[in-house]
DNA sequence: TTAGGGTTAG
């Protein structure tokens, strides 16, 4: 039956409608049911199959809307992802129809979903004025709306702190709310009080908990946590098991994490997620067979699926393979998601088809920050600062707000391209326009900027300006530059401060041992070499790798590739001729370096 | 006849 027909035959004006009549009897089970039920029964169920529009059209057919109808249909709006018609309807409802319960904690939803505080506060000043705060659906419901909406938990707390009798749900509310903001601390802290006022461990809280643990990087109570897993016997519970996963997975060890995943008895797409993310970086080949084995299974991915499959395939840098994965991506259907799109960005990127990169990108209808992160990221790594300067420049102009990672990305490209000036002005813009608090790793981008212009008085001037102690990171930029600008004075000093930071490390002698080579200070370079000898230990070799027929072949200077070396060698001489062709000296006495 | 909390990415 279509859904117009069943209108017609539920409305009043058509003869087989059910006429409500005085006479009739509610009370009764075998009553006939008044028409506003039977109607609010069918937009139910059209709600439920997803037929909102058509749920809607019944609603505006119903000649008397009571309150059930109208929670019903902003409800379904809610849970069918359309909160501004929710809101829509709710704005509607007021001057006819008296809100109820249902009403508000369904419209709070929707405010949450919305992301919009003026709203969700209005919707908590009616529920006041109607006498809901009582309500522990509607208490609940607030404090998620409030820690969703705001910067703090402050809201949510006084909400939280003002409900007599708490439930598990406002536990578990709470601890969401401080764990989704990225307060693993808080969210813990609330999960221990909870276990001190005698609340009842359940899946929903004890997840959230041991999400909080993977937040903060605590193996001890994430450990602990995961033995009253055993201990109330919630490891057959999928989500809570997939909490576990991704918590072994980032904080304690792949392997771990493959042992719980092996004793799993039943798994859903999203425990093959997990553990495709967990392996993603350090084993992508192992990422690939996860893949492989999920639709073996019978499992279909999904977007999260792609993102990590995509990014491993990104860390192996095979095009074909790329390119196949990609083919899975379009089959589904998922081509149009941010995250995927994202990742095929990135992904083209490192397998050197910027062309790729640029045509997703440049397909995208909506793009975030990530977006146009990946793309200038892609650019700078192809050697193109300019155009990732300018991408930088057309984001802001599209409304989007820069984060600090995009600062990253276009202080590097500017320190590649030479664009010492306005890599400042991008510098100061991030503080004093973005307020964004530079750490570390800007830090150490802009004395790479200003070290690779020569300007190391400036970049020693900032590194001193540091409301911080710079890391081995930001005094190492500065040894490089002094390395390449041959400044041995500046260079001893700053090594001297990696040193004090990290001792022991190699790079740093080997990088003092060049800077002295640099200068003819025969006498000092000998001595950190014979160091460097009695150290023991190596500098991690820089590798270089070639994709060739869908293999790569990877390899560090010096290396003995057996009759393959020919090949490589044969290929540097060209690009030394081509070198000097564009008229510029290389310096290969960093080459001799790296052979030692 | 209408309402609630947890897990995966960048």
């Amino acid at each position: 039956m279509t859904s117009r027909k069943l209108i017609h035959n539920m409305n009043p004006r058509f003869p087989n409608f059910l006429p409500l009549s005085s006479s009739t009897h509610f009370s009764s089970p075998f009553a006939p049911k008044p028409p506003s039920v039977l109607a609010t029964n069918v937009i139910k169920s059209y709600l439920e199959a997803g037929l909102v529009n058509d749920a809607r059209i019944l609603f505006d057919e119903m000649p008397d809307r009571d309150v059930v109808a109208w929670s019903a249909m902003i409800s379904g709006y809610t849970s069918r992802n359309r909160p501004a018609d929710a809101w829509a309807a709710f704005r509607d409802m007021l001057p006819d129809v008296r809100p109820n319960e249902f009403t508000f904690s369904s419209v709070l939803k929707a405010c949450k979903i919305m992301n919009s505080l003026p709203r969700g506060a209005m919707a908590h000043a009616l529920a006041l004025r109607h006498g809901f705060l009582g309500s522990i659906y509607v208490a609940n419901a607030l404090m998620d709306m409030y820690a969703a909406c705001c910067d703090d938990m402050n809201r949510a707390r006084a909400v939280f702190e003002e409900i007599g009798v708490k439930n598990s749900v406002t536990w578990t509310t709470l601890i969401a709310g401080y764990t989704h903001m990225g307060d693993g601390h808080g969210g813990l802290d609330v999960f221990r009080r909870m276990l001190l006022e005698e609340a009842e461990l359940n899946p929903f809280n004890v997840s959230i908990a041991i999400r909080a643990c993977t937040s903060i990087g605590s193996q001890a109570f994430g450990k602990q946590i995961h033995s009253t897993v055993f201990k109330h016997g919630f490891e057959t519970n999928i989500p809570v098991m997939n909490s576990v996963l991704d918590m072994y997975c980032r904080c304690i060890g792949l392997s771990d994490a493959d042992q719980s995943f092996g004793e799993m008895v039943e798994r859903d797409i999203i425990t093959w997620n997990t553990m495709i993310a967990g392996y993603e970086k350090s084993d992508p080949y192992k990422a690939l067979d996860l893949y492989s084995r999920l639709m073996l299974e019978g499992h279909v991915p999904n977007c999260f699926t792609f993102t990590s499959v995509v990014a491993a395939v990104a860390n192996i840098a095979i095009l074909g393979l790329g390119e196949q994965v990609r083919g899975g991506v379009v089959r589904r259907g998922l081509e149009d998601d941010m995250g995927v799109a994202n990742a095929l960005i990135d992904m083209y990127a490192k397998c050197g088809s910027i062309v790729s990169s640029c045509k997703i990108f440049k397909a995208m209808r909506c793009k975030n920050v990530v977006s146009w992160t990946s793309m200038m990221i892609g650019y700078g790594s192809h050697g193109h600062g300019k155009e990732a300067v300018a991408l930088f420049n057309k984001m802001v102009e599209s409304g989007v707000r820069p984060d600090r990672i995009v600062f990253v990305a276009v202080l590097n490209a500017c320190s590649h391209t030479g664009l010492v000036d306005e890599g400042l002005e991008y510098f100061k813009a991030m503080v004093y326009r973005y307020n964004i608090t530079p750490d570390q790793e800007i830090y150490g981008c802009v004395v790479d900027l200003l070290g690779r212009a020569g300007r190391l008085p400036e970049a020693y001037k900032l590194i001193e300006a540091m409301p911080f102690m710079p890391d081995e990171s930001v005094w190492g930029a500065f040894l490089g530059a002094c390395k390449a600008h041959k400044l041995t004075e500046l260079g001893s000093k700053a090594a001297r401060r990696v040193l004090d930071l990290r001792p022991g490390v190699a790079g740093t002698y080997l990088a003092l041992s060049s800077l002295y080579a640099a200068n003819g200070k025969w006498g000092d370079f000998a001595r950190m070499r014979k160091l460097l000898k009695g150290m023991g230990s190596k500098k991690e070799a820089g590798m270089s790798w070639i994709e060739v027929k869908n293999q790569i072949c990877s390899f560090v200077a010096g290396d003995k590739m057996g009759s393959h070396i020919d090949w490589v060698y044969e290929a540097v001489d060209t690009l030394g001729l081509h070198i000097k062709d564009a008229q510029y000296n290389p310096d290969l006495q960093c080459l001799e370096d790296d052979l030692e």
